[in-house]
DNA sequence: GTTAGTGCAAACCTTTTGCAGCTCT
DNA sequence: AGAGCTGCAAAAGGTTTGCACTAAC
């Protein structure tokens, strides 16, 4: 499991493995998902009533400091908070219906080539990357054709708040 | 001028073009830089000392939705507000020294064929994308080496602010 | 025992909202 | 004339900080 990685990673950077940061870490990697700070504080308070909002936060920021997770917006479907995602995947874009909020992730050729050449282009060390595609999936293009045909100047605004999952 | 073009555009909308907007407008559309609100705020209240910090926001809102400006994080480099720059050009990636906070420009084949494998992949109908990459410029990989033999352990926060530039 | 990490409260920064009055068209 | 826009004040949302106490090593 990924968890022993990332804990691993912090022993040997001497960064203590309080109770706290074990149940974030394990929130993190299980859930497959993009966790935004406030949604990993709910579930951490299913485990550990007592657990810190503020701690959530710093685990987060000494997470991402160190390369351990990645921060996403997810173009901001709804709101400007961060989403967070373990960094062990291969790297991928992230795809956000911007009417239905589902969050799809591509992979493939296109990005690694794409990193290479920025490195090779400016002779700049990437460490952090990030793609971020937003428009309409194949289902909702079809439903706001519909809805311009029946409304067409509230079209433009239309946002179905909905699971967001890839 | 590009700011000719935002403004028919929206005159064909029927959005009213009021001396405020057409302030900011002339603003964004000049700078070939990536302002924040804050700082387009700062520059508009030298041309007219009564503009709204929420007048710059409403506005900024509006050419985000209307798709005339992008919207930016250039990974967060100084603190979490957004950058945006007119949509005018071609696509590119936004390439972020987490050292110096240089921005550069990547234009380029691996972009535009990124997005059309997403599109063709998911059936999905692109409006935005946003390709963000952090890491070192090469000049500050050099700066980088004789920091951290000068003082290893600071040298991972080491973040020199200066003028960003693309 | 020492030092890093936690919880709490309070501050902070960026952005949004409600509303009365002003101004483009 | 009238809808759309602005300014002001106030609130909201998300995140960070100061400090005394606690727990990991």
């Amino acid at each position: 499991m990924a968890g022993e990685g990332i804990q691993g990673s912090l022993k040997k950077r001497g960064i203590r493995l309080t109770r706290q940061r074990m149940i974030l870490l394990k929130l993190i990697d299980q859930s497959g998902q993009h966790l935004d700070a406030e949604e990993l504080y709910r579930r951490a308070k299913e485990v550990d009533p007592k657990i810190n909002r503020v701690t959530v936060y710093r685990t987060l920021k000494m997470l991402k400091e160190g390369h351990l997770i990645d921060e996403l917006d997810l173009m901001h479907y709804e709101g400007d908070q961060h989403y967070y995602e373990t960094r062990m995947k291969q790297e991928h874009a992230h795809v956000v219906c911007l009417r239905c909020g589902k969050v799809e992730e591509f992979y493939g050729e296109p990005l690694s080539r794409l990193r290479r050449q920025i490195e090779s282009h400016f002779g700049f060390q990437i460490l952090v990357a990030r793609t971020e595609v937003g428009g309409y999936c194949a289902h909702c293009q079809v439903l706001r054709e519909r809805e311009m045909k029946e409304a067409p100047a509230a079209a433009s605004t239309t946002k179905v708040k909905q699971a967001r999952r890839s």
